[in-house]
DNA sequence: TCTTTAATGTAGTTAATTTACGAAAATGTG
DNA sequence: CACATTTTCGTAAATTAACTACATTAAAGA
């Protein structure tokens, strides 16, 4: 709930003196974000201790703080939020209302990332001999895209999306193996039953995943994304652009550790498939 | 414009001082608003005062109110300003780069979309006898996805990443064909062949892909997208994500043509998944 | 009415921000 | 290339704002 309707909901919990400074704030919010301590106290009529100790009640560090929270929730223009589709939605409506949801979707899950995670995996990544990326279902092609990338990294690679290759890959794997799962939920027996395996051939095991899922239990690294899923939907849709764009991540922090002279070669994968396509116009 | 657009713009007129203060508010926003002037002088390394300038160059009247302004831009509509990721960003650094870009190059796609475009997509997919989604590197795990998301419609449905493959679907296909191709440039020559030959079959070709390119031009129908591609990479990212969102909202757009009734159908593919899965504790 | 507790204000303390000024760097000029 | 000028930046002092501790008052209960 946002700071503003916090004041409005609360407003009976407040004592006589607290009241005033909620109406104070209430009336002129964007008057009050600009006010200094003194100046709202005066407004109010209590004192500055007083205007003090209501920002506290609302769970704020302290003046500043508070209209800190304030200001944000002030400046409501609808930010990224997960809006759902109505059926009588036209192409107009429902094309923005998935984009966004989207782009939500994304910042929740950037914020729920831990980035030494992150450092983690690409440490164990750089170091891997063979990576093998594993999804199942909506999350094969997620798998698939990974391979797509790391390949043009000059590294051994392989994607299964297949349970049977998976366990027959897993057997084969060794120590220098890095197999790396996807998985929205984290909770497909079969994954979780192929993370086990590998771990069994020594092989290092990254999932992406749910956070306190059985797959992340499973893992040798787990880095964990939450993603607001649209169950009304039925149809997984943030969770796989999450996932890419954890692959971006991972695949960055590879490049990055690589140093200036790899990508050097990327430029060269890259230049050796201009020749596939028609040149641009005359403009670039 | 908003605060952190404003700084991201004008990056280049600071003085460097200056810059190491944009630096850091970009790289963590979240943390700068937060943050004491002191505290933020010490992690841009510079003096208080440089930052006490920098915030009235931005047309604030001081530290507090710049941070009132941040705050709501914060809170904002479209906070996330494509930044390229430097050569010495730790994993905090470049994750959330990565990830603001993605959201960034979601909004300006979305933005470019044409939903008259899209309904006609729908129209067409909706009349579909066969579904096939064809797409090539990168944009082969794209034609995955669309894959095992119309697959869930209980549509006829196939998917090539093969050239050759592509080619013999075209002179198999007839009048209810319909062919998706993916491609962010539209300038890949085998795609644009396959095109062709998939219209003299009387297919109909829909292209998600990239305007005036020739796809586009040898396509029945193009849904273009523009979406801003980092080039430094030299890996394509958000395009993935920009066509994966067109999926998702082509997905939608069909299941709402296709009536309440139809979504039972999907509430019971789900379910059919279920039991593969590991429950979830007693909460839920 | 007295006691106890909660609420509020006063005054002092601490912390943060801003200003004034001077040094250093950058830029332009003879 | 030396010198002058302007811009940039930092140090230190001054100002302002915010917070704490404590005293006082009001309210509630016995």
């Amino acid at each position: 709930m946002n700071t503003l309707e916090k004041i409005q909901t609360n407003l009976s919990n407040f004592s006589k003196s607290e009241r005033k400074v909620a109406e104070v704030i209430l009336t002129s919010p964007q008057t009050a974000i600009h006010a200094s301590i003194a100046t709202l106290a005066k407004m109010a009529d209590v004192s500055e201790p007083t205007v003090n100790r209501f920002c506290r009640r609302l769970d704020t560090k302290g003046f500043p703080d508070f209209k800190l929270h304030l200001a944000q929730s002030l400046a409501n223009g609808t930010p990224y939020v997960s809006r759902h589709v109505d059926e009588d939605d036209g192409p107009d409506s429902y094309t923005n209302k998935i984009f966004e949801s989207s782009m939500a979707a994304l910042d929740v899950a950037r914020q729920s990332i831990d980035p030494m995670a992150i450092n983690r995996a690409v440490d164990i990544l750089t170091q891997a001999q063979h990576i093998s990326f594993f999804g199942l279902g909506a999350s094969s092609s997620v798998a698939h895209d990974a391979q797509n990338k790391f390949f043009r990294f000059n590294v051994p690679v392989s994607c299964f999306d297949d349970v049977l290759m998976m366990r027959m890959s897993c057997i084969n794997a060794s120590a220098g193996s890095v197999l790396v799962l996807f998985s929205h939920t984290g909770r497909t027996k079969a994954l979780v039953e192929v993370a086990r395996l590998a771990r069994e051939s020594n092989a290092q095991v990254i999932s992406i995943t749910a956070k306190d899922s059985p797959l992340a239990r499973e893992s040798t690294l787990a880095v964990t994304v939450e993603v607001p899923e649209d169950t009304d939907m039925f149809i997984p849709m943030a969770s796989r652009l999450a996932h890419l764009t954890v692959i971006d991540v991972l695949a960055t922090g590879f490049t990055l550790r690589r140093g200036p002279r790899f990508r050097e070669n990327l430029k060269r994968v890259k230049e050796a498939i201009r020749e596939s396509r028609f040149e641009k116009p005359s403009n670039l």
